[in-house]
DNA sequence: ATTATCTATAGATCTATAGATAATGC
DNA sequence: ATTATCTATAGATCTATAGATAATGC
């Protein structure tokens, strides 16, 4: 069901999205999908958890290490990338479903302000002083969401390092400092 | 009627705007938008023509120019984060509804083809060879529209400047060669 | 005994059309 | 005469619940 309700989700959108046809493409007749989850908000939020944690968690882990900055930034950045690149489904684009803005997933909003936190802190400590580049460098990371929609096949690794390395690009370093960033983060994991 | 329903779209998103609630906005009865508009997928693709226009305008304007491609692209960028972030509603939103992925919007989206092209024209002509940046250039443009969905209020100006001095680091350019660039711009516009 | 599924349906929508009525412009 | 609005409604959804039936686990 989670599978197939995200499928639609990501595709045609949430409240586009009837149970009947999450259940049709789950084997089973609509009222089965009220055994297993509240209402159709609740599926959207396990979608979402689930979707934010594994980076919430990596941005802890990193967030706690005591290794260069821009290893780390670079790091995280290329992990998120390659989790939103990755995988069948472009998942991301739950983020950007209007519908999650209500207070239903305020436990999900919870996980991402966590996760902005971290990249503004690791932006922080790499970029010169004064300068406010966390929202960038995060909005870099996450337009791979939209441009996953747009384009058929991306490959996730050559994405990735792309992006991880444009943030840093963003941040001020020189190319020196990129590369040597690159291979400690490479390290780091 | 437009205004009611780019109102309800930006927030609440396409299908879960019912026809009634933009009557209801906009002061009239469910049925009266019927004179004016084929359908509610004729009101959205009015909005979705009308919000882009401008941008693939200034973008083939600026694409015909003879001035300095980075001049030419921190302009375009400067503009366009600045069309999206200004007035009183986030009409860059529309671009992610998942319903526009629908063929109804295929005038629309040849209009973003368009506009792509043009960034990756003059990403090309400023990033080093071999490198394919434009969509990273186009993505940290756009990633203003999520960013103002999340962040109460942002200053235009600000925002703009930020980003347009930030596609110009994506592209490898350094801190000289930018405020040269951005001097251009503006005497460009 | 518990868990998972099913059929059937209540109740509330929602889009679009038909046809009447009022306002506007030549 | 044309344009804009209205009331009323057809027809098609959609979510969630009630209650029956089958499958599973102790």
């Amino acid at each position: 069901m989670l599978d197939a309700a995200a499928a639609l989700f990501c595709t045609v959108g949430f409240t586009s999205t009837s149970t009947r046809s999450v259940a049709e493409r789950a084997g089973v007749r609509q009222a089965s999908i009220y055994h297993h989850f509240a209402g159709k908000d609740a599926i959207l939020l396990e979608l979402l958890l689930g979707t934010v944690q594994p980076s919430v968690e990596l941005a802890d882990a990193l967030a706690a290490g005591s290794d260069p900055a821009e290893a780390r930034l670079w790091a995280l950045a290329h992990a998120d990338v390659r989790l939103l690149t990755d995988g069948p489904l472009n998942l991301g684009v739950l983020y950007v479903l209007p519908e999650v803005a209500g207070d239903q997933f305020a436990e999900f909003h919870a996980q991402r302000d966590r996760l902005r936190a971290r990249y503004d802190e690791l932006a922080a400590a790499v970029a010169p002083e004064g300068t406010e580049r966390g929202p960038l460098v995060l909005g870099l990371v996450e337009s791979v969401i939209l441009r996953r929609r747009d384009t058929a096949s991306l490959d996730p690794v050559a994405v990735a390092d792309a992006v991880a390395d444009g943030v840093l690009r963003l941040l001020g370093c020189d190319e020196q400092r990129i590369e040597a960033a690159q291979k400690a983060a490479v390290a780091l994991v």
